[in-house]
DNA sequence: ATTTTTTACTTAATCGTTTGCGACAAAGTA
DNA sequence: TACTTTGTCGCAAACGATTAAGTAAAAAAT
């Protein structure tokens, strides 16, 4: 590989000239400038990022942390899609990826430890169990940190509008005249508190009480026990009109069961899901859910990561909101 | 940072004493390897890993270049799949993943020069325009390669075997009965012609001869047109009794197609897809298609390419075919 | 007892950059 | 003329590691 010594040699001048040409400072003269530039590109120099990164201590690397519960890793649809834009833009302002894990050579070791090892520039953080002590490490250290879809206060986070989401979705549910609304939520997390919740909110405020047995506690992403919790459902002696799912994905089983047992999607009973994934609008019917802005979502974490990184004083903690929206699809139907 | 002249320092002895005791060298005494280690551990010293790269060349960094024509990126569910397995294997191997694009800073640059500013040890190549120029400029470049469902004949791959899958569905398809088989394939690429050269061998093989009509050119991953493909399979004089979608995920296209046309699966008509995503097997009715094992061709990908980067003179060019296996659903009726 | 070998460690160069400081000439100022 | 300023550029240290070669002492061989 071709070095600044070996642009040095050619050019006549000293290591240090051609480093600061290439770099643009301002003592070197134009014509010298232009000299090493051209014969830099001659030679097809590259500069060596270890060496870069080993002297300006930035590595135009960041890191993606993300570990959900049931292992999907990349094939998690929900995450690969904001990963997707998070990297996108990360690569358009010239930062790379580095996942973080718990591997170093045959040793393991904490996220910290690892990211350190990589001398990351910041680190995205998402889907995780966010009270794993590796992950709190993460959190209360000295490198730059953005959070996706969980909130910790001295912290820059980015989190889908799961209270507006629910909300919109609950709203127009009972604007198509439903009132016996039931929910298969997914596994704890901030995600899934915020929609339960909100689901309780907007129904109380709309007048509606919720019995016990309509909230169900399922399984993100797993259309098996979906599918067995909506079996429950369709067997209680007061059978709801509506069933919301945990996402997309899930709401397969779902759809699935309720077909088994004879009764029509969105004839006999309504149905909605969450996420806005591709697939869902070509489900038969067409899924009702609300679509999350994966796009933003990934892309304002990047943003946010990397404004903090290249801006270090004047970095506030800020709380980034996307809100999804409302697909209006063919399961849920007016009620009279 | 700790580095090892501080442990140097506390422990009395040289740097390069530190660094060979570390790494374990036969030179260094075990008492004060001990010594050693234990202060290291206690200093919670981590080695820096660009230092260590400008030093040895080695960065235990695997490159992944990856993209597909519709830019899907990592929400492509085969490749997520395959990359997802990839990364497991090269994490357990103490290896770290880097995508390859582009971009460094603001200037544009090709795969290769990216590959070398990074310093990735090797790189896999998946699912991408393989006559892309800037691919060429790496595949024959000095970087170790692993090219997925690819063959260059100067590189090891680990290609999905399409043409077994293919012959298996035929067949499987076939002994149910079947003659009439239509089959809408994907875009062009290695993948295809060994899909479409294996169906029309199968055909031959027993003795079917297959209309023109009955093979048609789509879109992988694309529901919308495979819907409208399917429509004018459906609208042929001569209708196939069994179509073979170009992917799972698209044959969702034309399955929707088939139940408004007014015709039921599998009983008016058969169908299969191609990868078994898990979601496959909660179509309803449950499709039949081949699986292919993303997770060893991933792993196997990776294996390689580890292989041929810590034993450079033995890599001898290998080519691991991974077979697939049959899904069978009920989507595929038996004939009488 | 002397030489040779082995053990255990140090010295110093090196990887490719970046950057503060100093040098020196040309230009400007008094 | 003498001094200061400005524009260019080089020197050299530093970042944190690795490693070939050298050294001194201890152990083994003669």
């Amino acid at each position: 590989m071709v070095s600044l010594k070996d642009i040095a040699v050619k050019c006549g001048v000293s290591i240090a000239t051609v480093s600061k040409a290439l770099n643009n400072h301002k003592d070197i003269s134009e014509a010298t400038k232009e000299l090493i530039n051209r014969t830099a590109k001659e030679m097809g120099y590259l500069p060596n990022s270890f060496a870069r990164a080993l002297k300006t201590n930035k590595t135009y690397n960041l890191g993606v942390l993300f570990a959900d519960e049931a292992n999907n890793g990349l094939t998690h649809d929900y995450f690969n899609r904001v990963l997707n834009s998070f990297k996108e833009e990360a690569e358009r302002k010239g930062y790379d990826i580095t996942f973080i894990n718990k591997h170093v050579g045959e040793k393991c070791l904490s996220y910290y430890e690892h990211a350190k090892y990589r001398g990351v520039d910041g680190i995205v953080i998402a889907c995780i169990n966010f009270y794993d002590p590796d992950v709190v490490e993460l959190i209360q250290s000295d490198i730059p940190v953005v959070t996706i879809d969980h909130v910790f206060d001295n912290r820059t986070s980015v989190v889908s509008d799961n209270i507006k989401g629910m909300q919109d979705l609950v709203t127009y549910i009972y604007q198509m005249g439903h009132r016996k609304i039931a929910y298969i939520h997914g596994a704890d997390s901030s995600v899934t508190r915020n929609r339960v919740g909100s689901f309780y909110k907007t129904c109380g405020e709309l007048g509606l009480t919720i019995p016990d047995s309509y909230v169900q506690s399922g399984i993100y992403r797993d259309p098996e026990s979906t599918a067995l919790l909506t079996r429950q459902l369709l067997n209680l002696k007061e059978r709801p009109t509506c069933i919301l799912f945990p996402d997309d994905f899930s709401s397969i089983g779902g759809i699935n069961t309720i077909k088994q047992y004879g009764l029509r999607i969105p004839d006999d009973i309504s149905v909605a899901g969450y996420d806005g994934i591709f697939l869902s609008q070509f489900l038969e019917p067409k899924l009702t859910t609300i679509r999350q802005d994966t796009e933003s979502i990934g892309r304002s974490a990047a943003e946010k990561l990397i404004a903090m990184i290249e801006n270090p004083k004047a970095s506030i903690i800020e709380r980034v909101v996307v809100e999804g929206r409302i697909l209006i699809g063919n399961s849920v139907k007016k009620q009279n």
